[in-house]
DNA sequence: AACTATTTATAATC
DNA sequence: TGATTATAAATAGTT
């Protein structure tokens, strides 16, 4: 419904497929709650996002629903269930567990273990899959690495202006300096120590200068281990 | 959404609350399902109609769904648990929780996705452990083929071993024939029956050859879909 | 997030 | 119910 028609299967990329999932979930809530009002229906609505995040409706109580459905599928299946509370715990466990467990597989698999058992297109699927993966780890650590270097580039030419300033200041000083030198060799000076003050003097301005980039780090270096480069 | 606007609240007359209904309630339900496709979410919805009648959806398993739901709303929800068991149990869900989640997290920055607060160094072990997993997923694959290959290999020299005895046999076969007829064209058979003899060893003869591939597959097959193919 | 060109849902009607 | 249709609403792509 809008610029084009959009085929319903998964939305590959991730950002994409976030931007819809905040529009739509939007869009099914609002209907949800409409259809419980205009209709005076009992809805429930829960729904996870891929990242596990939880969102959820319901026109009353939403543990009241849900036991208003265990009640229902209950009648029409299983018949005897000594304690429900107890079987809900348990299937809890039993959920998360292999959940976790085919997590985990998956993994093992995206690193290249287990794959003993896999068929040619499931190993071609999970091919791809690290293919993908990898070239969008490329991509932002290029991305990274792009970023660090314009800031190098930012600091460094930061650096050239403070420098080209600071020849300036050293030129105007010592230039300044000549002539009180050549004023104190035709004049007697009045504590016998006008050549060591200017030295001093120039000095001290210029490592004045140098320390005054208050704390910035100047240092050039990448901030990556050597040994990560091939 | 139609020729008129309606407005949100509770539709009086009975008749067209149930028409609405229908209609909107199959139209919650198609949306419900495109958001669970689309964005690969987790989504239940239960809808009771006013006349108690239930309706449900979900992407995966209701009780799972269920399940979530309320480990996800026990855990951020309700302080007050005095039983220490509960706790416990509480705590075990956590820690599932805990595992499956950073377990996902792992899954798809693997394949590429959330990689925004990841460092270089980061990145590049991600990088690493991909390169690795491609590494092996392609050399499991690669055997799988050579695997496939060279036991085509077999049968087909086995086929061409057996081609090979075929040709002898026939060619034997039809110059002893020539020779048997050429026979019995100067000779008078003892038994009068050499020629019928000659014809029904050849004809055995043949067939067993093609039937001692006891029950092998012989087809040429890879035994590949076609589409697996770029 | 705001903006539209479209698609989709649906209210009224038959 | 089911089909039709004019219109409201949702939303995909874009900025």
């Amino acid at each position: 419904m809008a610029r084009e028609r959009r085929e319903i299967k998964r939305i590959e990329s991730a950002a994409a497929r976030q931007v819809t999932f905040s529009k739509r979930r939007r869009g099914l809530f609002k209907k949800a709650e409409e259809l419980s009002v205009l209709c005076d229906a009992d809805v429930a609505l829960i729904v996870f996002s891929s990242t596990g995040k939880l969102t959820q409706f319901a026109n009353s109580s939403m543990n009241e629903i849900i036991d208003k459905y265990n009640t229902h599928s209950n009648n029409l299946g299983k018949a005897d269930q000594p304690s429900l509370d107890l079987n809900l715990e348990h299937s809890k466990y039993a959920n998360l567990n292999e959940q976790l467990a085919e997590a985990s597989l998956r993994l093992r698999q995206m690193r290249g273990e287990e794959l003993e058992g896999l068929s040619v297109d499931e190993l071609q699927q999970l091919e791809k899959n690290l293919e993908a993966g990898l070239h969008r780890v490329l991509q932002t650590k290029d991305q990274q690495f792009m970023e660090q270097i314009s800031e190098l580039q930012r600091k460094s030419s930061q650096l050239a202006d403070e420098n080209m300033q600071l020849r300036n200041q050293v030129f105007q000083i010592s230039t300044a300096g000549k002539q009180v030198v050549a004023d104190t060799e035709n004049v007697i000076t009045e504590d016998g120590q006008s050549s060591e003050s200017v030295m001093t003097a120039l000095h001290s301005g210029s490592s004045q200068s140098q320390d005054n980039d208050d704390g910035s780090d100047v240092s050039l270096k990448l901030g990556l281990p050597c040994g990560a480069w091939k």
